[in-house]
Order: structure tokens, then C-alpha cells, then sequence
DNA sequence: CGATTCTTTGATCGCTGTCAAACTCGGTGG
DNA sequence: CCACCGAGTTTGACAGCGATCAAAGAATCG
């Protein structure tokens, strides 16, 4: 019942693809969570059959998540990281009064859970916005797997890496842009992400509510909406709901400013 | 000359003390850093002379900075992280209109440099507040050392991972939190590493300006500056230029509210 | 001791949070 | 099929926190 922490999203790759053609699952989660995977990960020369296996056990399916149910809780010991397979989650914080904060959202291919790594504990919980499918990695299976391929060692540390560089980034945003701003910054991203995802990065199926949204860019409910409403009127966005198209996505970069890389 | 971004502050340890007598200079650095030193790591058993003697020779000890001078600078390749020993340095990304954002102050045995991880490139740049000695760890050599050491990666990534969930909470305060309480937040946190590094908890000599706490925070500097005047005509604190007293931690702790672990 | 930088204090304005209410959509049951 | 209901969303009115503009005061450095 404590605040702690977690991932939020980033575009962080680890191509689990082997360049020789073995037979690994592998290639399954690859074909699912698109190009960008987490588990997108290029394995270097000489890997053995037998590393092949191990890694491939560490990864397991697990039983669809519906929406609403939760993954893991804030709190619960740390023993795997998660990476969505299909559909979408939220990770959050629960402050002591019962308030929530949410840290990101994970679409396929995101990694969750790399909070629990420094204390032995989820520091936050993540929980389905829609039934989603998600692959299971066991955390003393990879450090066993990593210690005889480095280059998983390596891209695990880039991973995590990438996602402090990305929290970074929205704590800037979060401190110094005014609304209008974050939210674009939250569409553009979100546009992005589906780009990475071979997804049509002009019309996104927003999977979490209105008021997810207003809580991860630290703003009221009703700016949101509001601001939801001045995009559209200004022929920025159309939106209808849970669907919204960018109509213009000149305009979308132009109200982002000149940062390009967040 | 664009926004990357780059590690906060976090107290997490990597205790480099071995259980044998030897003759390491790391011992050097963790009586240098106090007990909560970044490279505070608890080696396992089973750790060769060999080993030891290459874990040496990643730490090198570099010439003294002065204030105002830059370690490394957004953009540079990255090769190597860096600890501080003595002083104090802040990180911060540039804007495209030459903005700064700051991301972080960095203490003794604070480590600096883990967002170059993940691309090749140094996401910030850190600048010295004060003259500060600083330890560099060349990356590849780490690498090398952390392969044979499976200890020493799992540490690596206990670290970078507690920086993720420092940096979440930030993301957290910068969204939901006034002014004063995120100013509260501030000086505890500082409060708190003072006391790890074992100094008086109680009598912070801020090395950042006023102007770098508020670009920190996300506030104007005319914003904090009254804050720090109104919290010492509270009775909370009292304030001289640099030298801040905390006079009432329960209040302190009252004002940050319920969140303990922040 | 003058010049520069940092800090404090004051006055004003606008963005955005808050309170409040109407509206839409989807589902449920009569 | 329709009425009802509840969650989610939209829209409006209003006020407050904190940014911005402005200027004076304090400290540091050459």
C-alpha cells in the first residue's frame, strides 16, 4: 500500500532473432509484438543450441489478462519481468490515502516489472485496459542465461537504461509544458509508438479512459477533455470516443515545439 | 545540442568491499563516498585476485573538476560512467532554443552517466557545481569484469533500475504536487542523502542555486525563493543564502504528507 | 570598491484545478 | 423494444496558485 515505482513505455528493442535459423518460439513473440519487441534481440555470433533452450524457457506464455485484472501488485515480491504480448495495460502507484498515480501505459512488445529489480518488490502495479496477452520472463532464468551470453546481459542493461531515459523525459515534460503541450506529446508518442507497431499511425484506438490519461500527464480530467475538444475544432485531431484520427500531424509536431526526440 | 536526458540522483549502493584483506583502492573510495557510495558493492564469495585486480584497474581517478566545468556533454559517445567522490555536479539536457532542463544533483557516490547506455551517446551533460573529484569506470572494462562476475551485473542493473524508480517518483511529484510540498520534498531528499553520506542531516550547505532547485523542480526561481522564506517565517527551516537548517523535521515530514518513500 | 550575479520582494495576469451539471453511450431488465 | 441506470465524457462558471514582469537588495569577485 505504498508508493514505489516502475517502467513506463519506451521504445526499447531486444531482438530475440537468432541470425542462424533455429526453431525458437521466439520468433513467435517477434511476429506478435512487431518489430520493436523488447524481446527484440539481436543475438550475436555463437550462441549455442543449448543457450537457444534456456532462453526460450525463461520466456513463458501466461493465461489472458482480462480488463480490469491484475498482473502483479505493488508490494508483491519481484521475481519476473513481463512483456505484453497483445492488448494493453497501466502501471501505477497507490499513495497511502488511497490515491492512485499512473506511470505508463504498455502496448505489445513493452517490457514491465524492471522496477522490481532493486528491492526485491513491484514498486508498482499493472493491471489489463483490455483482455491482453502477456509472455512471462522468469528472473532467475535470465540472469542464468545472461551470465553465458553477454550480449543479453548488455541489451538488459540498455533496455532499463532506455527506460530511465524516457522517464526522464516525461518528469522534463511534466515539470516545464503547459497541457496543451503534454497532450500532444502524449498523442504524437502514442502515434509513434503504433508507428513502431506496423499499426496506422494516423488512427489510434486509445485503450485507457480519459481519465487515465489526465492522471499520467499530471492534469485534471476535465483540461483533457477540453483539450480533446479545442484539437478537434481546430482541425488537429478528429476524435470520437476511445478513436482518434490525426488530421494534421504537421500541427501536432509544430504544437510539440522544437524538442523532436521526446 | 538536443535533449537527451541522463540519470537523477538515487541512493542506491554498489558496495565494492571484499570480505578479504586486500589491498584494493577501492576501499579508498568507499571512506571517500561514506557508506552509501554507488560503488558500495557487496562482492560474493569466489572473487579472484585476477578479478579484483581488473575491477581495479576500471576505477580510475581523475583530475578535479572546477565548478562550472563539464564532465561529459550531451551528445559525446558514451564510454564510461562516472562516480562522484568529492563536491557536487548537476545534469541537465539543452534544448533546442538553448533552454536547460535540469535532471539531477549529484552527491558523493553518485553515479553519473547511465543513460549513455542506451544509445551510444551521453543523453545530458553534467556540469561540476563546486570543484568535485570524480572516478571513472570505462564501460568496456566494466563489461569485461561484470561477465566474470555475475555479482557485479546484477548490482549494475539493481542500480540503474533504483534510478528508474527515483526518476518515476520524480515524474510523480513534478505532476501532482504544489509548489511547497514538491520544495518540502526536496530539502528531505537532500536531508536524507546528507545523512547517508554521514553529515549533519540537519544543516544542508545546498551546492545549487536557487534558480537550479526551481529549474529542478519544475518551479520559477521567484517561486521557490519565497517559498524558502515563507518556510523559515513558519519556523520550519532557517535560511542563509546556501546554509539551510532544517529546524523542524516533523513539520518538514508533515508538509510532504503521507508519502514516505518519496 | 565597482560590477556582476544571485536573491528577495512586490504587483498583476492567465492557466488550469475545482465544483457543478448536462450529456452520451452501453448494458440490463422489464 | 423501450425505459432506466451508471460510468464515462463534455461543457460551463469561477477562483486560486504560481508564472511573469519589474525592481530593489545582497553577496561574490576581480
Amino acid at each position: 500500500m505504498h508508493p514505489r515505482e516502475f517502467p513506463s513505455d519506451h521504445g526499447e528493442a531486444i531482438r530475440v532473432l537468432s541470425s542462424t535459423t533455429s526453431t525458437v518460439d521466439l520468433e513467435e513473440i517477434r511476429r506478435d509484438c512487431g518489430y520493436s519487441a523488447i524481446l527484440d534481440f539481436h543475438l550475436p555470433v555463437g550462441l549455442s543450441v543449448e543457450d537457444l533452450q534456456t532462453l526460450n524457457s525463461t520466456v513463458r506464455d501466461m493465461l489472458p489478462l482480462d480488463r480490469g485484472h491484475t498482473l502483479f501488485r505493488q508490494g508483491e515480491s519481484f521475481g519476473a519481468l513481463y512483456v505484453v504480448r497483445a492488448g494493453s495495460l497501466k502501471t501505477f502507484v497507490e499513495g497511502s490515502e488511497g490515491d492512485l498515480q499512473i506511470l505508463g501505459f504498455h502496448l505489445p512488445g513493452d517490457i514491465m516489472g524492471i522496477g522490481g529489480l532493486t528491492n526485491e518488490h513491484y514498486p508498482c502495479s499493472a493491471q489489463a485496459l483490455e483482455r491482453s496477452s502477456i509472455f512471462e520472463l522468469r528472473y532467475n532464468q535470465l540472469q542464468e542465461v545472461s551470465a553465458s551470453v553477454p550480449a543479453l546481459h548488455h541489451q538488459l542493461l540498455r533496455v532499463i537504461s532506455g527506460a530511465l531515459v524516457t522517464e526522464q523525459r516525461h518528469s522534463v515534460m511534466m515539470g516545464k509544458q503547459q497541457a496543451q503541450r503534454r497532450l500532444a506529446f502524449f498523442i504524437r508518442r502514442m502515434a509513434d509508438r503504433y508507428a513502431r507497431l506496423s499499426r496506422d499511425p494516423q488512427v489510434l484506438a486509445l485503450p485507457m479512459s480519459r481519465g487515465d490519461i489526465a492522471n499520467y500527464l499530471g492534469l485534471a480530467l476535465e483540461t483533457v477533455s477540453r483539450l480533446f475538444t479545442k484539437m478537434e475544432s481546430d482541425g488537429l485531431l478528429a476524435v470520437n470516443r476511445k478513436s482518434v484520427d490525426i488530421l494534421r500531424r504537421d500541427l501536432l509536431d509544430e504544437m510539440c515545439g522544437g524538442e523532436i526526440d521526446i
